[in-house]
DNA sequence: CATATGATTCCA
DNA sequence: GGAATCATATGA
Protein backbone atom coordinates (compact mmCIF):
# COMPACT_ATOMS: atom_id res chain seq x y z
CA UNK A 1 0.00 0.00 0.00
CA UNK A 2 1.63 3.26 -1.04
CA UNK A 3 1.14 6.34 0.60
CA UNK A 4 -0.44 9.02 -0.66
CA UNK A 5 0.94 11.57 -3.10
CA UNK A 6 1.26 14.88 -2.94
CA UNK A 7 -1.65 17.48 -3.50
CA UNK A 8 -1.53 20.71 -5.61
CA UNK A 9 -1.90 22.55 -2.95
CA UNK A 10 1.84 21.32 -1.31
CA UNK A 11 3.41 22.38 -4.54
CA UNK A 12 1.60 26.28 -3.93
CA UNK A 13 4.20 27.55 -1.65
CA UNK A 14 7.86 29.31 -2.42
CA UNK A 15 10.82 27.74 -3.82
CA UNK A 16 13.03 28.02 -0.68
CA UNK A 17 10.04 26.42 1.43
CA UNK A 18 9.68 23.28 -1.26
CA UNK A 19 12.82 22.53 -1.51
CA UNK A 20 13.09 22.43 1.87
CA UNK A 21 10.36 20.05 2.38
CA UNK A 22 10.81 17.69 -0.65
CA UNK A 23 14.44 16.18 1.28
CA UNK A 24 12.67 13.08 2.62
CA UNK A 25 9.81 12.87 0.44
CA UNK A 26 9.67 9.88 -2.40
CA UNK A 27 9.45 10.13 -6.27
CA UNK A 28 7.16 7.33 -7.03
CA UNK A 29 7.62 6.51 -10.98
CA UNK A 30 5.22 3.69 -12.55
CA UNK A 31 5.38 5.07 -16.19
CA UNK A 32 6.35 1.97 -16.99
CA UNK A 33 3.72 -0.95 -16.64
CA UNK A 34 6.38 -3.43 -17.77
CA UNK A 35 8.69 -2.54 -15.47
CA UNK A 36 9.18 -2.80 -11.35
CA UNK A 37 7.53 0.50 -9.57
CA UNK A 38 10.37 2.52 -8.90
CA UNK A 39 11.00 4.86 -5.94
CA UNK A 40 13.83 6.77 -4.65
CA UNK A 41 14.08 9.00 -1.30
CA UNK A 42 15.02 12.90 -2.33
CA UNK A 43 18.14 13.49 -0.41
CA UNK A 44 19.31 17.20 -1.79
CA UNK A 45 17.33 19.92 -3.74
CA UNK A 46 18.16 23.65 -4.88
CA UNK A 47 15.40 26.23 -5.08
CA UNK A 48 15.77 28.98 -7.78
CA UNK A 49 13.07 32.27 -7.09
CA UNK A 50 11.71 32.87 -10.19
CA UNK A 51 12.60 35.36 -12.73
CA UNK A 52 14.30 37.92 -10.44
CA UNK A 53 16.75 35.02 -9.64
CA UNK A 54 19.78 35.28 -11.83
CA UNK A 55 20.52 31.85 -11.61
CA UNK A 56 17.29 30.89 -12.39
CA UNK A 57 16.33 29.99 -16.15
CA UNK A 58 13.10 31.83 -15.89
CA UNK A 59 15.14 34.76 -15.80
CA UNK A 60 14.92 34.93 -19.71
CA UNK A 61 11.15 34.82 -19.32
CA UNK A 62 8.85 32.71 -21.01
CA UNK A 63 10.01 30.63 -24.02
CA UNK A 64 9.24 27.10 -25.07
CA UNK A 65 11.44 25.99 -22.58
CA UNK A 66 10.84 27.65 -19.38
CA UNK A 67 7.05 28.22 -20.27
CA UNK A 68 6.05 25.13 -18.01
CA UNK A 69 7.91 27.14 -14.85
CA UNK A 70 5.32 30.14 -15.58
CA UNK A 71 2.43 28.01 -14.93
CA UNK A 72 0.53 26.19 -12.39
CA UNK A 73 2.60 24.47 -9.28
CA UNK A 74 3.33 20.58 -9.36
CA UNK A 75 4.55 20.35 -12.38
CA UNK A 76 7.90 18.44 -13.81
CA UNK A 77 10.17 21.09 -15.84
CA UNK A 78 13.25 19.36 -17.33
CA UNK A 79 15.58 20.68 -18.80
CA UNK A 80 18.70 19.30 -21.36
CA UNK A 81 22.23 20.59 -20.23
CA UNK A 82 26.13 20.15 -21.33
CA UNK A 83 24.90 18.45 -24.64
CA UNK A 84 23.80 15.03 -22.42
CA UNK A 85 22.08 15.25 -18.95
CA UNK A 86 18.89 15.80 -18.08
CA UNK A 87 17.79 17.71 -15.17
CA UNK A 88 14.48 16.94 -13.12
CA UNK A 89 12.56 19.95 -11.55
CA UNK A 90 9.42 20.70 -9.77
CA UNK A 91 7.76 23.78 -10.57
CA UNK A 92 5.98 25.81 -7.23
CA UNK A 93 4.41 28.54 -5.58
CA UNK A 94 1.87 29.61 -9.16
CA UNK A 95 0.99 30.87 -12.17
CA UNK A 96 3.56 33.91 -13.22
CA UNK A 97 5.87 33.48 -9.98
CA UNK A 98 7.98 30.82 -11.87
CA UNK A 99 9.68 29.25 -8.86
CA UNK A 100 11.06 25.83 -9.79
CA UNK A 101 13.51 23.09 -7.49
CA UNK A 102 15.82 21.38 -9.01
CA UNK A 103 16.24 17.83 -7.62
CA UNK A 104 19.91 17.04 -7.10
CA UNK A 105 19.99 13.46 -5.84
CA UNK A 106 18.59 10.26 -3.60
CA UNK A 107 18.68 7.21 -2.50
CA UNK A 108 17.53 4.24 -3.91
CA UNK A 109 14.62 2.21 -2.03
CA UNK A 110 12.90 -0.08 -4.97
CA UNK A 111 12.80 -0.89 -8.24
CA UNK A 112 16.86 -0.24 -8.79
CA UNK A 113 19.73 -1.98 -8.33
CA UNK A 114 20.79 -1.19 -4.64
CA UNK A 115 24.04 0.03 -5.76
CA UNK A 116 22.42 2.52 -7.85
CA UNK A 117 23.85 6.44 -8.36
CA UNK A 118 21.57 9.04 -7.79
CA UNK A 119 23.90 11.35 -6.79
CA UNK A 120 23.86 14.52 -9.10
CA UNK A 121 21.22 15.77 -11.24
CA UNK A 122 22.16 14.34 -14.36
CA UNK A 123 22.14 10.61 -12.62
CA UNK A 124 18.97 11.26 -10.86
CA UNK A 125 17.33 12.21 -14.16
CA UNK A 126 18.69 9.30 -15.73
CA UNK A 127 18.49 6.75 -13.42
CA UNK A 128 14.33 7.38 -13.63
CA UNK A 129 14.55 7.94 -17.48
CA UNK A 130 13.30 11.41 -17.24
CA UNK A 131 13.70 13.43 -20.25
CA UNK A 132 12.23 16.43 -21.92
CA UNK A 133 9.60 14.59 -23.06
CA UNK A 134 8.51 14.16 -19.44
CA UNK A 135 8.70 18.14 -18.93
CA UNK A 136 5.15 19.71 -18.25
CA UNK A 137 3.46 16.67 -16.76
CA UNK A 138 1.40 17.22 -13.86
CA UNK A 139 2.99 15.33 -11.21
CA UNK A 140 -0.53 15.56 -8.76
CA UNK A 141 -1.81 13.42 -11.40
CA UNK A 142 0.54 11.29 -13.83
CA UNK A 143 2.00 7.74 -13.09
CA UNK A 144 5.28 9.64 -11.75
CA UNK A 145 4.64 11.16 -8.46
CA UNK A 146 5.87 12.66 -5.26
CA UNK A 147 5.01 11.28 -1.93
CA UNK A 148 5.28 12.94 1.87
CA UNK A 149 8.17 11.73 4.18
CA UNK A 150 7.71 10.00 7.74
CA UNK A 151 10.85 11.60 9.44
CA UNK A 152 11.75 14.95 8.80
CA UNK A 153 15.65 14.61 8.23
CA UNK A 154 18.26 17.14 9.69
CA UNK A 155 18.73 19.25 6.93
CA UNK A 156 22.05 21.58 5.54
CA UNK A 157 21.96 24.54 3.63
CA UNK A 158 24.88 25.48 1.28
CA UNK A 159 25.04 28.03 -1.96
CA UNK A 160 23.74 26.44 -4.83
CA UNK A 161 26.00 24.63 -7.36
CA UNK A 162 27.28 25.84 -10.69
CA UNK A 163 25.83 29.14 -10.49
CA UNK A 164 28.96 31.60 -10.00
CA UNK A 165 27.66 33.86 -12.82
CA UNK A 166 24.72 34.40 -11.13
CA UNK A 167 26.52 37.62 -9.11
CA UNK A 168 24.90 38.62 -5.99
CA UNK A 169 22.59 35.68 -6.56
CA UNK A 170 25.00 32.60 -6.61
CA UNK A 171 25.97 33.13 -2.58
CA UNK A 172 22.06 32.73 -1.71
CA UNK A 173 22.04 29.23 0.63
CA UNK A 174 19.34 28.16 -1.13
CA UNK A 175 20.77 23.94 -1.74
CA UNK A 176 19.43 22.06 0.63
CA UNK A 177 20.38 17.98 1.89
CA UNK A 178 20.04 15.71 4.35
CA UNK A 179 23.17 15.68 6.38
CA UNK A 180 22.54 11.76 7.43
CA UNK A 181 22.59 11.12 3.89
CA UNK A 182 25.48 9.29 2.40
CA UNK A 183 24.22 10.06 -1.42
CA UNK A 184 24.78 13.62 -1.75
CA UNK A 185 26.34 14.74 -4.72
CA UNK A 186 29.19 17.19 -2.89
CA UNK A 187 29.49 16.10 0.26
CA UNK A 188 31.23 18.18 2.99
CA UNK A 189 35.40 18.40 2.60
CA UNK A 190 35.44 17.02 6.19
CA UNK A 191 32.64 14.37 6.03
CA UNK A 192 34.20 11.79 7.91
CA UNK A 193 31.76 10.98 10.74
CA UNK A 194 29.09 11.83 8.94
CA UNK A 195 26.13 9.64 8.41
CA UNK A 196 24.22 7.13 10.04
CA UNK A 197 26.32 5.27 13.28
CA UNK A 198 28.03 1.72 12.79
C1' DC B 1 22.54 32.12 -39.88
C1' DA B 2 26.59 32.20 -36.30
C1' DT B 3 28.19 32.04 -31.91
C1' DA B 4 28.67 31.48 -26.79
C1' DT B 5 27.77 28.93 -22.89
C1' DG B 6 25.72 26.02 -19.44
C1' DA B 7 21.35 24.32 -12.50
C1' DT B 8 27.24 18.21 -15.29
C1' DT B 9 29.76 14.00 -15.47
C1' DC B 10 33.60 11.28 -16.59
C1' DC B 11 38.37 10.38 -17.47
C1' DA B 12 43.41 11.32 -17.05
C1' DG C 1 42.84 19.68 -15.08
C1' DG C 2 40.07 19.15 -19.30
C1' DA C 3 37.02 17.02 -22.74
C1' DA C 4 32.55 15.63 -24.19
C1' DT C 5 28.53 17.46 -26.75
C1' DC C 6 24.21 20.14 -28.15
C1' DA C 7 19.93 22.77 -26.86
C1' DT C 8 18.95 27.30 -25.95
C1' DA C 9 19.36 32.11 -26.08
C1' DT C 10 21.03 36.04 -28.37
C1' DG C 11 22.81 38.95 -31.87
C1' DA C 12 23.98 39.74 -36.89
Amino acid sequence: MSAQRLRREWYERDAMTVARALIGCRLVDERDPARPLRVARIVETEAYRGPKDQASHSRVGITARTRVMFGEAGHAYVFFIYGMHDCFNITCFGPGRAHAVLVRAGEPMAGFDPHARLDGPGRFARAFGITRADSGGDLTQGRLYLCPREKRPRIVATARVGVAYAEEWADRPWRFYDGASRHVSRPPKNAIGRGQPA
